[in-house]
DNA sequence: CTGTTAGCGCTTTCAA
DNA sequence: TTGAAAGCGCTAACAG
């Protein structure tokens, strides 16, 4: 061994900046696929052996490069996580959740904000598989055809999330807007309210809940008086504007209650009631959807519909790590219904 | 080139799964250089070669691997965004804003939620480092020692957000809590208000709002004559609990006003307050935090201090992209002021 | 405009 | 329990 005393010139990995697994081997006297094991087998190797190793990672300041064991290993423990947004919506507690659970067991989560359009989601699976996740956590199951292709080309687990289909592409974890849509239904006529009208966003999740709705009061020969139809993304303005022109349309489609589409723009239509000396629920009853953290605490407390937002994520990264470790599965647990909760509240 | 009729075994490639870009060259018959080159710039290539190459890639499905073009060009482009939690918060529109950009150029997000405790941020940084990732966006300026040193060890570009210092790592897109604080002082003193309380989560940056606040009140000789330190996360359950003790403080302990360090917590607040029969703001007044979507629409609209986080969000990613791209960078533009806006509405 | 050569930093497979 | 050799799939650097 060169004889490397204080007047040598500085190692080269500190020259570089960045040490590699090959100087750690060579401060600590070993070979690399040893000080490898030591980073991920320590069980394989001797305490004296890992405690060289451990020196050496110390006093080189090494930091392991995942970039060249996920091309070596063919594994990335990188799961892609597929949301429409982030921003004012349901989907933070998911984030949180899975975030959190897949972090525990070493996985790191790579962010693709899809946008409500099927068309900015395939683009960006096609990215998000550039980077060879080993699994994805998707938002909803309606994808176009190509998406489908590309993600089952992948091989690799996938979670569909927030919805419910008898064809996922392989796990599921959510639950169906189309009971939504009917339990919202039996809950507004059980309390007596027979002119319906619908304040919704443009998103594929709300029309199907809107369809539950609209099957469930066909049924009871009930028919919807007013739908209006909103653009991404949910605010309370363009809530409050929906609810005036439903305020303002002539007599014969004025409602007695609104379902909207989200808690946002429930919010936005008691604002627009308020406004108008409308009372809440006797001249206009409202439900929102979602449960966000503040319809408990309106005035009066918004009906709506709770998620567990939560639970979601915390599942569906459960799913994707009981295959990574070859748990066995059986069949009817690659689909989970998460379920739902009508909260019937003051608004109602 | 050997004869590859209809009857022919199927290439390799579809056996194994997965295209390379050598199986594309193959089918192209170009080399496999060129076929990087048609992918990452097309601007060098003949019509004609991209054509073939295009269908090469058609025909083969290859889908490009990032994880070894990171290896072997040293740029991953990926971007790292660390942040206490998503769940619940005012950090949601950052998160959206710098993705939406980042991916704009063709930059993806490495999510990581660090929680509110440094020595989980320090684990985390090491984590995502080992990722290799072109640039980290890190909440906050308050890190350990050993955090600071990975992060300039990296020697990639870093942006602190969220926070003021005169000694950032490298850039900082934020603004200063103590000025916020002072702002609220000024603003509650200017309405008469003289017997403070703060309602406060256990979180770095709420304690030096607190700060803030507390020294432009001793400058007026008013002093604080409560204080409700509170566990993360806020909830409007703790808000409310925390309120609750502040009204059942032996009466000079009472305050006239509730500074309260989040608008979740000033919710839960304006909730214990309505359920006593106190009126906000006559009875007791009450300023959030962060001007969440719908502090417009509490009843009375809650007074805070606004934070554009969107903006927080764009200008962090450009500051990296622009690092990226060599943009020059004048010294002054290391650090962004965002500022805020000090909202009084009805609650105050 | 296109190709050749070499190698990024790690892990797999086999061998000792 | 440790090591040697080979190679993951791509791109930098240079050549033509």
């Amino acid at each position: 061994m060169a004889s490397k005393n204080k007047a040598g010139p500085a190692p080269a990995w500190q020259a570089t900046g960045a040490a590699t697994l090959i100087d750690v081997a060579r401060v600590a006297g070993v070979s690399p696929i040893t000080v490898s094991r030591a980073l991920n087998q320590p069980e394989l190797l001797t305490e004296k052996t890992l405690a060289k190793v451990a020196a050496a990672v110390l006093s080189t300041g090494y930091v392991k490069n995942m970039v060249a064991g996920a091309l070596a290993s063919n594994r990335s423990k990188l799961v892609a996580l597929l949301l429409p947004t982030i921003a004012n919506t349901i989907f933070a507690d998911t984030v949180q959740a899975a975030t959190d659970t897949l972090a525990a067991s070493g996985y790191q989560v790579l962010l693709g904000l899809s946008g409500y359009e099927t068309a900015r989601e395939e683009a960006l699976v096609e990215t998000i598989l550039s980077r060879r996740p080993d699994g994805i956590i998707i938002t909803g199951t309606s994808h176009t055809e190509l998406t489908r292709q590309r993600l089952l080309q992948a091989r690799i687990p996938i979670v569909e999330t927030w919805d419910m289909t008898p064809t996922p592409i392989d796990m599921l974890v959510g639950f169906s807007h189309e009971a939504v849509g009917a339990a919202m239904a039996a809950g507004l006529l059980g309390r007596g309210y027979r002119r319906f009208a619908i304040l919704t966003l443009d998103d594929p999740r709300g029309a199907r809940r809107n369809a539950g709705l609209v099957a469930a009061l066909t049924e009871q020969g009930v028919t919807v008086v007013n739908t209006d139809t909103l653009p991404a993304p949910a605010t309370m303005p363009l809530g409050r504007e929906g609810a005036a022109r439903l305020f303002a349309a002539p007599k014969k489609r004025r409602p007695d209650v609104i379902v909207c589409s989200s808690d946002t723009l429930a919010l936005g239509a008691m604002t627009e009631a308020a406004s108008r000396g409308l009372r809440v629920p006797e001249d206009i009853a409202i439900m929102g959807f979602g449960d966000l953290h503040y319809a408990a605490h309106t005035v009066p407390p918004l009906s709506t519909v709770s998620i567990d937002g939560a639970a979601i994520g915390r599942l569906a990264a459960q799913r994707l790590l009981d295959r990574f470790n070859h748990v066995a599965m059986p069949a009817a647990m690659r689909v989970t219904d998460t379920g739902f909760q009508l909260l019937q509240r003051g608004s109602t």
